[in-house]
DNA sequence: CTGAAAGCGCTTACAG
DNA sequence: CTGAAAGCGCTTACAG
């Protein structure tokens, strides 16, 4: 024995392969074929060569050695908005995820979760050194570096709440009928003053209501796509978007959307109701009401986005625009693994959404005086 | 240009640092110099690399070469008790996930989630095949295989929630006394009928009520302890722990919690106390107590495990043992990248648990008839 | 400041 | 059923 066999990773030198075929008295073809195709040679020999591995503290064929040679790595990437961590405190990219993960779990592939570096400086080192087969590109703004250089990686990839690229296939909702659907559910119930509660616009976002200029040219699709369909509602009811006030979150937490709540039922006229862009967010704008005495929905309506689970556990049982987070995940990494299997995989897949009537919306008060809705 | 540009993954072959160097005219050793280290080369030299790269569409070093050269792959791998996308429904996980990620991301590297196979039968092959340099082993049975498999690699490593092993570094809480803790919170309030709803005892589990030998040999670590917390509880005010329902199930959600409770509390004579191990189930036996329209807490009292959020905002709000599943994901996360840097980590960390007192436990109803409590 | 050589650990045709 | 040879793509001393 010509080795150090410590029992911990830092400090013991691994066997290898060669070192298993010498001990064993074989060829490092015969060692790699115990492992890899068994049919190759006879039990007894590789039962020889398994004992051999074993005393020797062999593990198996090295990843590293293997995957160069095979060229793939039995594991698919995901590069997240924001940081790593925030993914896991968001209900719904925990759900994509879950999704995901089904999908790859299946596939018998791993899952591995890049880390974007802080999100003042977009580090693309470690996009461009990960090992991966392929990977889901989730919820990232359009002129986030990141996204170039995974996409230079020209590996198969499938790009996720984002706008199309080259012939990357992609999956998504369809963000702007969705939300001029939840809209229009206020304006059909007779609102007309209108606060909007929103998810970042762009990566660098400071949070604060934003300028026209600024709502216009937003870069993460979803955000922009649901301020148009918001606006396509006001406008249909011969309201003018533009005066309604938006507040920019910074973060997807229930902390931001009582900051932004609080900010916009300070406006007068306050607004009767607040199209928020996800539950996350309106779980704060109900914990700002409650702040200010103002009961939901008497005093105020409020229409969420996502659909988690806490939306239908809320005081009130929040209003939603309902998507299948879960599925998302499942579709993405199905069409990833379609594409790493050399399947021709199919280009865009447009999920349905559904607007659920919950608690959180009903005509605004104004009306209740006029009689005209009793 | 002699090969393919092809704009996506499948198709198109990617150019090598060597193809890289003969078009720029330089050796492989300066195209590796010019991305890895700059000092090596002048300015220009550099410049002219990366554009030739670009040109040929070469996104820098291979990260199969590079790793198997230096020997690292910048990710960490991550084992978990279940099914991948279990992981992911299970807020307690989720949090503790937050927390690896948050480490890891710190420190620039990947988290590879592992791939487990279906439960019934756990495939090694993805544990022993994972490129990473080390890894975190999450809620594992002691008697998983895949445990065995993966500290087979040698590889730097941290046990979590599970017994020691060698002197891999591991870090957990007091599970036994942190369930003690909690029963004798019951029993001090009076109650002497108890039900336990308790997650897997096992890996193989098929649910149901769990005869004393099953309870003893449990081999998820933290099922086992606090299985025995309950039980000196119970004994140290006099009774006899061996009497008490436990009902074990499969999964942690609240629809097994609530399946366990129904079968419990349809028990003769009926318990009036539920100690249950995660709020997840917890969260599902208030929903049975609802069913057979009995309150809580003042027909039966229910104490969880976990304090997820969800505890805090049901109806009645739980009462439950703390723990810093964040933090315990964070001290994982570092006490391996610690490893990876060679410094000699702590042993183990035991991290503190603290009982929160909430609404869903008051003496049981007997004795208020007694007038002793009032 | 640059290059030639060796080698990281493995697998895959291919020849026997 | 087994082995010798080539090579996956890269980086690192080392020599100049």
């Amino acid at each position: 024995m010509y080795f150090n066999l410590s029992t911990r990773g830092s400090g013991g030198r691994r066997a290898t392969s060669k070192e298993v075929a010498a001990e064993a008295g074989v060829s490092p073809a015969t060692v790699s074929n115990a492992y890899n195709r068994p049919d190759q040679l006879s039990p007894a020999l590789r039962e020889r060569v398994f004992e051999v591995a074993r005393r020797l503290g062999y593990a198996g064929p090295d990843p590293l050695g293997r995957g160069l040679r095979r060229r793939r790595t039995g594991a698919v990437g995901m590069l997240y908005t924001d940081r790593l961590s925030y993914a896991f405190a968001d209900p719904a990219a925990v759900m994509f995820l879950e999704g995901v993960s089904q999908a790859t779990e299946e596939a018998g592939l791993g899952l591995l979760l890049i880390p974007g570096g802080s999100l003042g400086d977009r580090d693309p080192e470690a996009v461009r050194g990960a090992a991966m087969d392929g990977l889901v590109i989730y919820c990232m703004a359009e002129d986030d570096p990141l996204v170039e250089a995974a996409l230079d990686r020209r590996l198969p990839a499938v790009l996720v709440d984002q706008p199309e690229r080259g012939d990357t296939p992609s999956v998504g909702i369809d963000d702007e009928g969705a939300a001029r659907t939840a809209a229009e559910h206020l304006t059909r119930l007779g609102h007309r003053r209108f606060g909007v509660v929103s998810l970042k616009l762009t990566p660098n976002a400071t949070g604060g209501f934003a300028d026209s200029q600024r709502r216009e040219y937003a870069t993460y699709r979803s955000s922009r796509s649901r301020l148009k369909g918001y606006a396509t509602a006001i406008s249909g009811a011969g309201l003018s978007p533009g005066e309604m006030p938006v507040y920019e979150c910074t973060e997807n937490t229930p902390e931001d959307g009582r900051v932004a709540a609080e900010a916009i039922l300070a406006l007068h006229p306050r607004p009767t109701a607040l199209l928020v862009m996800s539950d996350q967010l309106a779980l704060g704008a109900l914990e700002a009401a409650r702040r200010r005495e103002l009961s939901v929905p008497e005093g105020l309506s409020v229409v969420g986005f996502d659909d988690v689970p806490a939306a239908a556990r809320a005081a009130p049982p929040l209003t939603t625009v309902w998507q299948p987070h879960a599925e998302k995940g499942v579709k993405a990494g199905r069409l990833l693994i379609s594409q790493l299997r050399g399947e021709e995989a199919s280009r865009t897949e447009v999920l349905p959404t559904r607007l659920v009537l919950r608690g959180s919306t009903v005509p605004p008060a104004e009306l209740w005086s006029e009689g005209g809705w009793s």
